[in-house]
DNA sequence: TCTGTCACG
DNA sequence: ACGTACGTGACAGAC
């Protein structure tokens, strides 16, 4: 359910300060414009006050305007600033904040429809509106999740898995220290950053720490050294060399991705382990961009779809487990590795970890599957 | 209807 | 020389 008090709230605070904004952002630029617009932002960026565009992307209509290009112009240029807080803002108002309200059913609640045949990989999706990406990364985002609430006498119960692709890409690849770090319960970023390094896990810093995590969620997708010097801000030989040391440490993976790549090249197709294809006819093409492609989705899918395959089990699992509780406990959301269910509130805890149990076991790989659950009156809380 | 952008996992 | 990490849905602007 939503509490209209709290969307209200953000909208009143969100509009004053997209005033202000919008005011300081004409102030600077020397005229008023629709910045809603990449194409006049452009023009008041790169052509009225001429920031140099040495470094910055371009796409079909000129410039990029998007966030991670004025990122790099963010410390130089305050105007650049100011745009990225306005997008902040507008984004929440008009996506969330000013909708969702209006779209709350006569019975009090607001209802998402899931697709299940929609997205190549096994997902679902969501849609009308999409409940899979409410907000939460910033303040602002987290404010609006406490505007979703359980019901009188109910809570919410989360239960989210822990690293699941990860975990995934250690049991499909059979890489030993991927599965050690896991069957040991060790913080696998750290881990990363310990292996490639060569240095003890307690004298792993966050900065190294840091780049193993972008480089565990890049490599199992095919990320390239451009691609990790980016996402991670450092320099491409740095990035190149880190990708190196990983696949050499990490043989396992590196093994995967290429057998993903033989079996996408012979086949025109991967599939989970259960079961679940894509087809990749793009692999024939001989475009060398949509060969590239076909196999970074070769090799990503395998992991997402399983992923998808296992919480769809879960999901199965906890229907038996909800008939056990007869209308004391319901599935509300599924957001990809999380299932959030609304309990009766003298039922939450124990259900919580019935639940655990129910998802951990869902499916049994080389190693744990770890599931982490929260109870919480509101969203902003589990 | 397409494009650019950005919210999420 | 080119493009550059996977999967979605929704919004505003431009045409």
């Amino acid at each position: 359910m939503l509490k209209q008090e709290v969307f209200a709230e953000l909208s009143k605070e969100i509009d004053a300060k997209l005033q202000i904004v919008e005011k300081e952002i004409f102030k600077l630029a020397g005229r008023d414009f629709n910045m809603n617009s990449p194409k006049q932002l452009a023009e008041i960026l790169f052509v009225d006050l001429n920031i140099p565009t040495g470094n910055i992307k371009k796409n079909k209509t000129g410039f990029s305007t998007a966030s991670t290009e004025l990122e790099k112009l963010r410390a130089d240029y305050p105007i650049v600033a100011m745009i990225e807080e306005y997008r902040e803002l507008f984004k929440l108002k008009t996506t969330y904040v000013d909708v969702l309200p209006g779209m709350v059913a006569k019975d009090g609640r607001l209802h998402t429809r899931y697709d299940q045949a929609v997205a190549a990989t096994g997902r679902l999706s969501s849609n009308d509106p999409n409940l899979q990406n409410i907000p939460i990364r910033t303040e602002l985002g987290h404010r609006m999740r406490a505007g979703f609430v359980a019901a009188p006498g109910k809570k919410l119960v989360g239960a989210d898995y822990s690293q699941i692709e990860l975990r995934i890409a250690a049991h499909l690849s059979g890489d030993e220290t991927m599965i050690e770090a896991f069957r040991n319960n060790e913080d696998i970023h750290r881990t990363t950053a310990s292996v490639v390094h060569g240095v003890k896990p307690e004298e792993v810093t966050d900065e190294m720490r840091r780049e193993a995590k972008v480089l565990n969620f890049g490599i199992i997708y095919g990320m390239g050294a451009f691609g990790l010097a980016q996402a991670a801000k450092i320099d491409q030989k740095h990035a190149s060399e880190f990708i190196k040391g990983y696949l050499k440490k990490f043989a396992g993976v590196a093994k995967y991705m290429e057998a993903m790549k033989q079996e996408v090249r012979e086949k025109g197709y991967v599939e989970t382990e259960m079961g679940r294809r894509r087809a990749l006819p793009e692999i024939e093409s001989g475009n060398v961009a949509l060969v590239r492609a076909a196999e970074r989705m070769a090799i990503n899918m395998p992991i997402q779809g399983l992923a998808a395959d296992i919480v769809k089990l879960a999901m199965l699992g906890s229907r038996e487990l909800l008939k056990r509780y007869e209308g004391k406990a319901v599935l509300l959301l599924q957001i990809h590795d999380e299932l959030i269910f609304e309990v009766d509130e003298t039922k939450a805890e124990e259900f919580g970890q019935e639940l655990k149990k129910v998802m951990e076991g869902a499916y049994t790989l080389k190693v744990p599957l770890l599931v982490s659950t929260d109870i919480g009156d509101t969203w902003g809380e589990i």
